[in-house]
DNA sequence: CTAACTGTAACTATATTTGTTACAGACGAT
DNA sequence: ATCGTCTGTAACAAATATAGTTACAGTTAG
């Protein structure tokens, strides 16, 4: 949701747009939008601005807003977590399964954020437009194998 | 959880070890533990008996389990996922950015994978013994950033 | 036959995320 | 100045996903 929404910014290239605006194109309520703009201006990546004429654009060019910026902005765990309840100290792998582990998900999350910090927002919104130039949106890019649930809204 | 059961089996080279015993090093309930270790066997990783003197253990040699086997048998879902409800299709960004955001899911689900396939039960045995060697159990490794939530559990 | 296991269904509990309503405060326009 | 239109944020409800629990049928060794 938040690539998707610097994306809009992108696009609306330099027009602050109002979460309403934002709330349409993502499908959801215009405060969830806020609250995830709030994240991402803690983080420098959007201005907003309150009051009539107002709204959120980016804070800085979109070659320069990498989806980890964006990832460290709004999500503040790593992709996989631990046990949530610790394991049991008398079983000598309980003990010390934990800092094995997590040796484990820091490469994990390293070699994430290695992909992530490689694309940018500019990136994407021109990974966008070949999609969106093609006249009845029904392009040959290839089909995607995670299926994303077709639910009743919209 | 799952790695830590499979660690458990390598550590107990090839006896038999009964869901209780399991959940008694995981801190958690045996059917947990049985419930993963039916999608464990399901893919082969493990095997298990019924009946009296019954028990899991590894279905293969621990240096041909990769974390990556792991994380396909229990795991049916990428890192990261898209919008709940799909955005609106009136939007030039909405309607093609899931295909776009499905690429850059492909490449970080591949580049995690790639990471979990070069780490086998063995080496995470491997890299469990000098901590359990280590007398008091407070040895030289580094603290982990990742703090554990302690619970009043245990 | 019995005791000790697994497999599995059905349910509850907990945690996290998302959506909603409501409202105070900021700001431009008039 | 004050009015209409925004954001920021609190408080809460709904939805989702995971974990934990109880219960029991089926399997197997002795």
């Amino acid at each position: 949701m938040a690539v998707h929404v610097l994306t809009l910014m992108a696009w609306a290239d330099d027009e602050p747009l109002k979460s309403e605006q934002v709330a349409e194109s993502v499908n959801t309520n215009p405060v969830v939008i806020r609250r995830m703009l709030c994240e991402l201006a803690e983080s420098q990546l959007v201005v907003s601005q309150s009051g009539s004429m107002g709204g959120s654009k980016l804070a800085r060019d979109p070659e320069r807003i990498t989806l980890l910026d964006i990832y460290q902005a709004v999500e503040n765990r790593g992709v996989f977590s631990l046990h949530r309840h610790p394991p049991s100290r008398k079983c000598p792998v309980g003990v010390n399964i934990g800092s094995v582990l997590n040796d484990v998900l820091d490469e994990v999350d390293t070699a994430v954020e290695r992909v992530l910090a490689n694309i940018t927002i500019k990136d994407v919104v021109s990974r966008l437009r070949p999609c969106v130039s093609d006249a009845n949106g029904n392009g040959k890019r290839k089909q995607v194998a995670r299926a994303q649930l077709v639910s009743v809204r919209n």
